[in-house]
DNA sequence: CACATCCAGCTAAACGTTTAGCTATACTTG
DNA sequence: CAAGTATAGCTAAACGTTTAGCTGGATGTG
């Protein structure tokens, strides 16, 4: 490939004017801008970013780094991110921990050899802290999602208590009093929020939930699987289930099938989040849903903000409400009517 | 961040010397060894890849176009493409082309720019002919799912053809003879080849498909629901359908429940391919399946292979059988019986 | 005409790494 | 002891771009 050694050659000029007429960044005579643009143009020549990198310390690649590309909310995030970095002028390198905190120490070790000029970050566990350079001075970085003891980014999150109190209030205004939660992990601040909404809505009623319909597990469709089949396996069955994400309740709603167990006729379900575009499917999830395109834009604004003008005087921290989407996989209870003899 | 000269300087020793300790290239003493050693951990040195790269000419990046992100098949490919990309030693930089030639040849622009490595494309059109430098020398390429006419790259594909003929056969052999499709766009190979096996299964059972029956359009859920409006409101409704991806069939799906129309009761649906991990959600669909998972894996090894040792004296074109899988989504029709008047 | 001012275009250093080729020292051999 | 051989470690150029600072020529002024 040409460099600009070769357009310069050819245009009989120097690397100088031709990198002013390239980057349009200095006054070039008309008749030399011509010779440079005809010898671009013959050469094909398109500049090196790696050299430009390393010249001016801008590589114009922002890194995101997903807790589990395989769970559709990522994915979802991913695409957003993707349509976000173009329009900021950034090309995206997508790093999966898949969860595992060994492995986001590897992938955040890559970004700074790639020299990414920022990162947004789902943490994964509670290390977040190795972002740190020799010198003090990181990577600009946006914590998405969850947050962990990082006092120094910006983060971009959901109220999650809200999430798990309004879905769970709307299975208590429909009428369940028996109602269990697969949680998500707890040691996630999303996980834990969300149970912890669940919880302040039913102590707000005066319901206690029985301990063995309450079951945690990561944030995954097997696991989900796995748990709810022993829920809904046990002897006393919960009449209504709370799942902390979407690709959970996809496991829940596999364990029903295999149970024979129709949803919201047998059992009701809500959730946070679902899975986009399977509107057309039965049943349609009751949720509380992340506003994620808005979400992940506010993610690089701030990135970029980092970015071009160095960190704020003190970290942001940006939490958008979840909304509650009522589908058709709750029921009503019919309460146990005790009846009068007369 | 420390440079190489500062951690030569710490260790008293000279640039080449922690090179060669770092990237374990020459014999080094002991002591120096331990020295270096001593350095690179105290000033938290990571030695910076864009510099290497400008020297070696190797980004260890590899950049994935595809051709609508939001779409789940392509961000189930970019999970795999992830983990294919990290097991080789590759960071994954994800491009959206969205469909539109125009994006796809500015993305390849920006490609060649970044200096990556090797290009997985899922190609857009017929237009994936820029990607030549000036030297003839392309950038390693692999497409994926689409050929179009270049001779130059590795492709990875599925038999479209016995994809449509699959799906269609088995709605067939179920008796339907009134077979309608959303056949997504003909001028992509996917699109047509798909379409080429309905009306070769179609054919060979001397059946004729209603030409109203027949719609196409691009590969999305809306596209995919305007059509299939169309067609189930119409005098005559067909008594199946054949779907050639699985967006569509959810757009397909969406416009069923909206017009009241039950799956299989009132329409059978088979389609090609469908959204990974709703098995739980009803009716399972039954569809002609992708082995992803193989072909992404093979389009990997096939760059790798290009990376490393240059173009192959023909290139390769891999071919993946679909498989059908069997859901609930086709019941059998009753045949129309004409009484015998005695 | 001599001197002062302005500026388009050029030269060459720098960004951080790798590595070809050099050199001083140690060791071997006759 | 002199000559030959081996090699650890070093020097410095190169990768492709950007840009600070220089310079020769054009223009203006007294």
């Amino acid at each position: 490939m040409a460099t600009i050694r070769d357009v310069a050659k050819a245009a009989g000029v120097s690397t100088a004017t031709v990198s002013a007429v390239v980057n349009d960044s200095a006054y070039v005579s008309p008749e030399l801008r011509a010779r440079v643009e005809a010898a671009v143009r013959q050469l094909n020549y398109a500049p090196s970013m790696v050299a430009r990198n390393l010249k001016r310390g801008k590589s114009q690649l922002i890194a995101i780094v997903v807790a589990d590309l395989a769970n559709a909310f990522f994915s979802r995030m991913v695409c957003l991110a993707e349509a976000a970095a173009a329009a900021w002028g950034y090309s995206l390198v997508v790093f999966n921990s898949d969860e595992k905190p060994e492995a986001e120490k590897r992938i955040i070790s890559r970004i700074r050899m790639l020299s990414c000029d920022g990162i947004v970050l789902v943490p994964v566990g509670e290390t977040a802290q190795n972002m740190r350079d020799d010198d003090g001075k990181s990577i600009p970085t946006v914590l998405f999602g969850r947050i962990v003891d990082d006092r120094r980014s910006d983060t971009v999150t959901i109220d999650n208590v809200s999430a798990g109190r309004q879905a769970t209030n709307y299975l208590l205004d429909l009428g369940h009093r028996r109602i269990g939660s697969i949680t998500g992990p707890l040691q996630l601040t999303t996980g834990r929020g969300r149970h912890e909404g669940m919880m302040q809505a039913l102590q707000a009623r005066g319901v206690t939930p029985l301990p063995h319909h309450i079951r945690s597990g990561e944030f995954r469709e097997g696991t989900a699987y796995s748990v709810a089949r022993e829920i809904l396996e046990g002897d006393d069955r919960p009449s209504a289930l709370y799942v902390a994400n979407g690709v959970m309740a996809l496991g829940l709603m596999r364990a029903l099938s295999d149970l024979g167990l129709r949803c919201p006729e047998d059992i009701s379900i809500a959730s946070t989040d679902t899975i986009p575009g399977i509107g057309g499917l039965r049943p349609r999830l009751t949720r509380t849903e992340h506003p994620l395109s808005d979400m992940v834009n506010e993610a690089f604004r701030l990135l970029v903000d980092r970015i071009s003008n160095g960190a704020p005087p003190a970290p942001r921290n940006v939490v958008f409400q979840p909304a509650l989407v009522v589908g058709e996989s709750c029921a009503p209870t019919v309460p146990l009517v005790v009846e009068n003899h007369r």
